[in-house]
DNA sequence: AATATTTATCGTAATATTGCAATATCAATA
DNA sequence: TATTGATATTGCAATATTACGATAAATATT
């Protein structure tokens, strides 16, 4: 038996998909760079690395993991890479929590 | 200095809250613990154990987190745990992201 | 072509997470 | 009080993540 690595195989694409977009923001660098992103009005080309308090090693790492996770697009824009929000990641992040929202507002559980 | 371990004090105290909530769904079993709560109308005393395709001690492990982590309560009822999950918590997920859609929409980039 | 700038990759060290068997705990019940 | 049932904790093995220095790669600029 293969230890500690997750066993994905068990759980819906739904389930693994929303655990992958998840743990994408499961760290606070990765967190703030999407606000960064927010922030600035167009897709930012370069300088994310100084905006960030970890060195450009660390920082290319998270940009990659976003990117896997596809909440990220970067598309390479002279020597520099612009990377932009994906939309349809983060709409899916809110309609996913919309939908629990909703629901738990009907429910009106008092037993906890 | 201490490799590997996140950099938090770097960060503010609402990204770093973003961060661990979405850490805490960052893994398909506890995706489908916070699914199957929503999904049973009250709180669960027992049973979650028999609804997932992990051991004990794993599904025990991943209850805890979500508790650490904020996302469910847990409270003793007689020999068995009640679990539920913390409307609180998952209602912040809710406005966090469907403030950045909001956000999204309003922005209409284009050039990625 | 040489240099500067920007981003990615490699290598490495350290911590964190995942999973489960074995065991402990703790309340209910026989 | 001994046993049962449910959950938690411990201990361990393996994988994953985090961070960064050194280096590579690729384009711009001089």
């Amino acid at each position: 038996m293969i230890m500690g690595a997750t066993k994905t195989e068990h759980f819906t694409d739904k389930q693994n998909a929303i655990a992958i977009h998840a743990k994408a923001l499961g760290h606070p660098a990765r967190v703030a760079i999407i606000e960064y992103l927010m922030k600035v009005d167009t897709c930012i080309c370069g300088d994310i690395v100084n905006e960030l308090p970890l060195a450009q090693p660390t920082v290319s790492q998270h940009l990659k993991e976003l990117k896997n996770a596809g909440l990220i697009k970067g598309s390479i824009e002279g020597n520099a890479i612009c990377y932009c929000i994906d939309e349809k990641a983060l709409d899916k992040l809110q309609s996913y929590f919309s939908n629990i929202s909703t629901k738990l507002e009907k429910k009106k559980k008092d037993c906890c």
